[in-house]
RNA sequence: GCCGGUGUAGCUCAGUGGUAGAGCACACGACUCAUAAUCGUGCUGUCCGGAGUUCGACUCUCCGCACCGGCACCA
């Protein structure tokens, strides 16, 4: 027996889960679920992270106190978990003292290590980020590429990080551990940016009031990222070296979608070198669940409706469906009408049909669960193919391949279907073929019954269903043939996964797809004087012509006439625009902005344009002369 | 533009140096224990395009195209 120690990522407070959490935690659930079930000692970490300035404004915006908000935001989370039947040993919260009094050790340890600096930091700083942009990053117009707001001049001291000393060794390590980012692709992308160089970090902050204090100068708070990955092990009881951090620190999976595996890859691990503690195992960053093969977005009201489909497959087809449709390195197109086919396809007509009709067999004609008298043609086939599918899962498994996985399964479940056929075991009650009709049936309920222990990790409650059904009182984990004992009552009961016609699906779209939460946009508090706005000079112009950019995807060099003169300016709508479709067009130029040099060319000015997921160019609602001020 | 990946039946995807597979969908048949279910049979493919290596390539190499990620560019 072995300790399996997986964690989710602690999910950021200042919004609510939507089902791209959900498909982390769920996969994290059916592996910590399977490694229970091999016996293995197994902690199951999720759980919020709840410091930092956004969580501060989210908790002002809504009138509470950042800890009352908090608190309030807790249970939005557990209630989700416990509804997917996540199950997770600790719901970690940075607010807790463990945590805060694990993370004042580490950052100790970290200090101590020597590789940590104080510096001052002047820079551009963005507030929802709560990080500097880096001078690669910065534009002339000052604003986050994120996030699209202005961003701040800020001089503060700081403490460092030397990250940059530790890139041999990161690199090092990454090829000597090719195991240790999942999948490939995102273990080659870290390998480019290891060679390509790494800067030291800053780790805290001065500015921000709701974290936790530098243990070594109480003026600072540790940055909340940072703070945020120490979780891991302050959760174990890292403070006191407890019993339970010996034991499952360091962690064999730290599961997450894709786009944090960088931090969890690279600094994450130089942290935990500088501490001179273990590393994790395994960075494992999944796909992003699309929709309709876009990227899930609050703003353009992108999400899936997961209450709608829980609502009418139930829990365990929407866990079922997200683990055997994707292969869970890659993206996954999530699409309502794929989980209504793989319901009833797999769920209700090979595994609840065949569970029903073998159940209403043993009924019909025995009662009870009979005795395998009778050897015959195919019992041999059957338990080899048991045997196989065992071995197979867990080879699966090691590779997150959780739909070859429940492949795997399901071949084994049409098998016994295919059993049940070819022996035509419903005609065998006649009397002198029964004794083979009862070892028949026994073979099928004793491949239900492993079937259902195979299956238990990815969906629980069916798994229990079944076993329930089969007349067992307490669930089985045995996957040895043979262990399904005679002579026990079953208690066939409604079908388990009762099919849902596609029309009744439809009736269950219009009110499950409720309208998209309003977008809560936010923005900067400041506001700027007329004076200030007067300052632009906004004038309709008309574009002459346009072309791209060698070497730069998105950027368009326009011609445009504003009346009095003619400019060039660069606009990065490439993605958005052909150059013909621009070609005489009127659209408003910011006329007074300080020229600009883009990829060696010089820009005059702006072109206006609605700029989110999709940008469109502003114009006038009617043409008008060129050179019009526009206020 | 640079780096990486992908491109195989209507759909989702496996796959091996010897001229292609699964599931779903579809058609026909069997069966009737079962949730109009199950089982069998069949169906469609220039295995992205081109060149090369080879006795032989979907599988290896090179070039190209498309799409997807990462990085740069977004005045």
């Amino acid at each position: 027996m072995s300790a399996f120690y997986v964690t989710t990522p602690i999910y950021y407070v200042n919004g609510e889960p939507h089902a791209g959490h959900a498909y982390t935690t769920i996969a994290a659930d059916a592996l910590a679920r399977y490694h229970r079930l091999k016996g293995n000692k197994v902690f199951f970490l999720t759980g919020i992270d709840e410091h930092g300035a956004n969580v501060h404004k989210a908790a002002e915006d809504a009138g509470l106190t950042p800890q009352d908000y908090c608190d309030k935001m807790a249970p939005i989370f557990t209630a989700l978990w416990k509804r997917l039947n996540i199950s997770h040993d600790i719901f970690m919260r940075t607010t807790s003292n463990i945590h805060k009094r694990g993370a004042e050790k580490f950052l100790t340890a970290l200090y101590n290590s020597g590789d940590v600096y104080k510096g001052s930091y002047e820079g551009y700083y963005c507030r929802p980020c709560e990080r500097f942009i880096p001078e690669k990053e910065l534009t002339d117009e000052k604003i986050c590429p994120i996030h699209k707001l202005p961003l701040e001049w800020l001089e503060e001291e700081n403490y460092f990080f030397k990250l940059s000393k530790y890139q041999d060794r990161l690199l090092a390590h990454i090829h000597e551990n090719p195991q240790f980012i999942y999948p490939e692709s995102r273990r080659n992308e870290l390998l480019s940016v290891l060679n390509s160089g790494l800067e030291d970090i800053s780790i805290s902050r001065s500015s921000v009031s709701w974290g936790i204090s530098l243990p070594f100068d109480s003026e600072h708070i540790v940055y909340v990222w940072i703070e945020a990955l120490m979780n891991y092990m302050t959760a174990l009881g890292y403070e006191t070296d407890s019993e339970r951090y010996r034991t499952f620190w360091p962690a064999n999976v730290h599961m997450m979608a894709k786009d944090i595996t960088r931090f969890h890859a690279l600094i994450w691990p130089a942290l935990l070198m500088a501490a001179n503690l273990p590393l994790p195992k395994q960075i494992v960053g999944h796909g992003w669940l699309t929709k309709d093969g876009e990227a899930l977005s609050k703003t353009r009201g992108i999400f899936i409706d997961m209450d709608g489909d829980i609502a009418t497959y139930g829990i365990d087809a929407f866990r079922y469906y997200l683990l055997r449709e994707f292969s869970f390195g890659n993206d996954g197109d999530y699409r309502p009408a794929r989980l209504h086919a793989r319901y009833n396809a797999d769920l209700a007509n090979d595994l609840g049909n065949l569970l029903n009709r073998v159940l209403g067999l043993v009924n019909k004609n025995f009662e009870v669960i009979p005795d395998p008298t009778t050897p015959g043609e195919f019992d041999d086939e059957i338990r080899a193919i048991a045997q196989t599918a065992i071995d197979q899962l867990d080879a699966h498994i090691k590779k997150f391949a959780f739909d070859n996985a429940l492949e795997t399964i399901w071949e084994f479940v049409r098998r016994i279907n295919r059993y049940v056929q070819q022996t035509q075991v419903w005609t065998l009650a006649k009397p002198e073929t029964k004794p083979r009709m009862g070892t028949i049936l026994y073979n099928s309920l004793e491949a239900l019954r492993i079937i259902s222990v195979l299956i238990s990790p990815f969906v629980p409650d069916t798994a229990e269903k079944i076993q329930k059904q089969i007349g067992l009182e307490e669930f089985d984990t045995a996957t040895e043939w043979g262990c399904l004992p005679v002579g026990i009552k079953v208690s066939r009961g409604e079908p388990i996964f009762p099919r849902v016609d596609a029309k009744k699906q439809k009736q269950a779209q219009p009110k499950a797809a409720a309208k998209p939460k309003p977008k809560t946009e936010q923005k900067t508090a400041d506001l700027v004087s007329f004076a200030d706005f007067q300052k632009l000079d906004l004038r309709v112009a008309r574009i002459l012509a346009a072309e791209p950019i060698d070497g730069a995807d998105r950027l368009l060099k326009m011609q445009v006439d504003l009346g009095t003169e003619k400019r060039q300016v660069v606009a990065g709508i490439a993605e958005h625009y052909t150059p013909e479709a621009l070609v005489g067009k009127q659209v408003i130029i910011v006329a007074n902005l300080e020229p600009a040099t883009i990829r060696n060319v010089e820009s005059q000015g702006m072109v206006l344009a609605g700029s989110g997921d999709a940008v469109v160019l502003a114009t006038l609602e009617k043409e008008m002369p060129l050179g019009t001020q526009v206020r």
